[in-house]
Formats: structure tokens, sequence, C-alpha cells
DNA sequence: TGTTGACTTCAAGTATACTTGAAGTGGTAT
DNA sequence: ATACCACTTCAAGTATACTTGAAGTCAACA
């Protein structure tokens, strides 16, 4: 089995060490073994485990909702609905947020032609744009 | 001119009206009259500007930087590139995290099946799937 | 006329997610 | 040997974005 130090784990996540401590400590990232002299050693689990914390997190679970998880995962069958449930939910979070993610990115690119013709007429002396022409757009 | 009042913008933006006072201390909602007896009154401008204000704050941007953001606006021409580069980074954000999310729902949707099909076998009592048969699928 | 309800201001409080500081230990370089 | 550096624990501090509470004002209805 390979094994990492708290720095490859940091690093290969791009997280603070504080932070990686700081999910042991909330208790959604347990289990892990330590050195005689106390350093933390992780493992593939642990890796695995990130990659679905960093995913959770990324698309809006808190902390709390990530205790919740894990603890079901680990008294599993007792709650396989509690974890199909949280699944669930939020598969259509992360569903939604693309939805408005692509309204917001149609948005930002509106704006961001309306601005760059702005600059245009700025540099060129012609007359400037007007809002009404990008409302409606798509870019 | 059309006029809302703080209870009509609350409702269309699922805003509470404590959050919109707040947005108006950190100057981000600005220029809104009062009546004699000091009730806001909000227009057409103040709903365009609260549509910009969610679509970037969903997207990640702070208070801090909407406050920036809304300043440069005030004070175009003079800050047209601080505008275009506020944009343009929040646009590469946004496609960014669009790409991720797409991601994080693969890794979801496989946890979903995984966690199905884990209830399937312990209601039928069939042999429980492992979790390798899903890793790399696309569902 | 009074009292209810919805607004107002302003200061202080809260939730979440970390981050930092102090004090200590152990392994390695000079 | 000793100095240094990276790690350790634990408690306290911080940043961000609101939210709440107290005290007051106004309009409208019984």
């Amino acid at each position: 089995m390979t094994v990492y130090t708290i720095k490859d784990i940091s690093e290969m996540f791009h997280l603070p060490a504080s932070t990686l401590r700081y999910y042991e400590d909330m208790n959604i990232l347990t289990n892990i073994r330590r050195t005689a002299s106390g350093q933390r050693i992780y493992e593939a689990k642990h890796v695995h485990r990130l990659r679905t914390i960093c995913c959770l997190k990324r698309t809006g679970l808190s902390i709390a909702k990530l205790q919740a998880f894990f603890t079901y995962e680990e008294r599993e069958p007792e709650h396989i609905d509690d974890i199909l449930n949280l699944l669930t939910e939020q598969q259509q979070h992360i569903t939604e947020q693309l939805i408005q993610f692509r309204k917001d990115l149609a948005h930002v690119n509106r704006k961001l032609h309306y601005y760059g013709d702005i600059k245009a007429a700025l540099t060129s002396g012609k007359a400037l744009p007007r809002w009404s022409n990008y409302r409606d757009k798509q870019f």
C-alpha cells in the first residue's frame, strides 16, 4: 500500500495542511494512522475520500452534511436510503446549478461584448453602444 | 416609471429584506429613493443591478469585488479596462466551474448508481456490487 | 383615538469554514 | 551536541456574509 504524508496530500489537493487537520477534527476524514512520532500517514482510501469531499463541497454541500454522509456510509446498510436521498438531492442541485451557470455565463458574455464595444467606441470616437441592443443576445 | 417596495424586491429575488438593506450598506445597491416617511423606493435600474449582483455572487464573486465592479461602472470610461478585466476573469471562472461541475455530476451519478445497486442487492439478497466496476463509468 | 403592522436606523450578534499562534517533539544537517 | 525544520496538539482568532434586536416612526383600520 502506498502511503502519503500530510504534505503530499496538501499538494495533491491544493489544500493547506491546516484544512486537512480541520477535516480530521470534523470527522469527515477519519482513521488516519500515525508514525511513532505522531505524524499523519494517509492511504489510498483517504485520497478517495478527499475526492468525494472536494466534489461535494465544491457543489455546495456543508461540512455538517458531509459528516452526515460519511456517517451513513460507515453504517450502511441501515442508512442506504439516507445515502440515496442525499446523493439524489445533490444530483438535482448540481443539475440546477449547471443550468443557472450557463445563464450566468451568457449574462457575463453580454456584458463583456457591451463593454468591449464601449471601449472600441471610446478609442475610435464613434457613438457609444446601447445596452438594449445586448440585453437579449446570445454570444 | 414602475417602482417597487422592499417587499416586492424581496419576493422577486427571493432575498430577505435584511439582505437588500445590507447590499445598500455595502454600496453595491445605490441611489435608492425614500418616501416622505423613509420607506425605500426601488426602480427598474435596481432590478437590473440585482440581476447582475445575483449572477456574479452565485458564480463566486465576493461583495468586495462587487463593490469594485460597480465603482468602475459608475466611473467609466476611466475604468473600462478594469471592467473588462473583471468580466474576463469571471467568464473564465464560470467556464472552469462548468467543466468541474460536469465532472462532479458524473461523480455523484456513479455513486448514485453504486448505492442504488447496493440497495437492490440488499433487498434481493444477491451479491453486493464492487466500487471498482463504477469508478470509470459514465452514466 | 389608539393600536396594529410594516417599515426605518444602527449596533451587535451569528454561522460557516477555516487559520493562526503558542508550546512541544522528533529526525536530520553541521 | 546543537540548531533547525517540519511536524504535532489545542485553543483562540479571523473572514465573509449576512441576521437579529432594540428603539423609533408612520399609515391605516377598528
